[in-house]
DNA sequence: ATTAAGTCTATCTTTTCTATATACTTTATC
DNA sequence: GATAAAGTATATAGAAAAGATAGACTTAAT
């Protein structure tokens, strides 16, 4: 399951990537039109922030708005930073990899070897769905209905 | 993330499956074999028996067995009784399906329309791929080697 | 100076996961 | 039929993670 840090980072930069060329958005303002507790989004968006996603203003008239074309900001980057492993086995894992500790044989492994697959297959949506790709499927669903 | 509870009932199941035609096997021997806490191990066993997939007997010289085919226990039936939903969002599963409180309209979501695209591409690995299967694999890896 | 913002770090609370404990039932075998 | 070997059932403890909140600090506009 996404956690809630990971669904309310998308969120948030959905409405930053809808904002694109106008001034900054504040937190508050975004919490409320998102529903997301203000605090917890505070530190969210901090780690975009520091992971270099989004530009950020302090005092009065400040706010957040993206460092990034949102055509280059991909959900797996943001997935990494908020909620860590994409793949469902730490052995399985590209980026956070590591050994199952009970397990006999790695590279003989069948579950391993599945959760390869299933890795796999989840990263070729992820890695090819961006901001814009998000903002994208609603209109096109607005217009669906 | 799996559970442990779901690796480890599928390393059982892994073990059982090997050991069709044969007497049942002991929740301690498979414990001990797979490393996996003898307690916890139990619990697990006696979900999958109630679901239907296990057979066991009692008392002395009983233990576990396949109730089923290793063809036909597929692994994403031993993931929705272990841990539950495949769907990374509550509002994408078809078996435990519940909105996101603090959604707005759930139709025109752009996440939710990208995390059932996802779900469809774990959906395809995991009911395609059998308790046999895996055992098939782990023996096409040796081979390997 | 004052106010409106973001920054940083700590901490609290709740939930979930993992594991263990205890008592009970069934069955084989001597 | 007593005993030991096994599974059954339920409760609960302990640890870790997730979710949320608090408070003091910094920066910038007016």
């Amino acid at each position: 399951m996404l956690s809630k840090k990971t669904k309310y980072a998308i969120k948030a930069l959905v409405s930053l990537g809808k904002n694109m060329g106008n001034p900054p958005i504040q937190i508050s303002k975004i919490a409320e039109e998102e529903k997301i507790p203000k605090k917890f989004l505070e530190q969210i968006l901090l780690d975009l922030r520091n992971a270099g996603f989004l530009y950020s203003k302090k005092g009065a008239g400040g706010g957040y708005s993206l460092n990034k074309d949102p055509k280059e900001i991909f959900l797996v980057q943001i997935m990494r930073i908020t909620d860590g492993p994409i793949a469902m086995v730490p052995c399985a894992s590209l980026n956070f990899y590591h050994k199952c500790e009970e397990c006999k044989s790695e590279t003989t492994c069948g579950i391993r070897s599945v959760f390869v697959d299933v890795r796999d297959a989840t990263l070729q949506i992820l890695t090819e769905t961006s901001i814009a790709n998000i903002i994208e499927r609603e209109n096109n669903l607005i217009a669906e209905v």
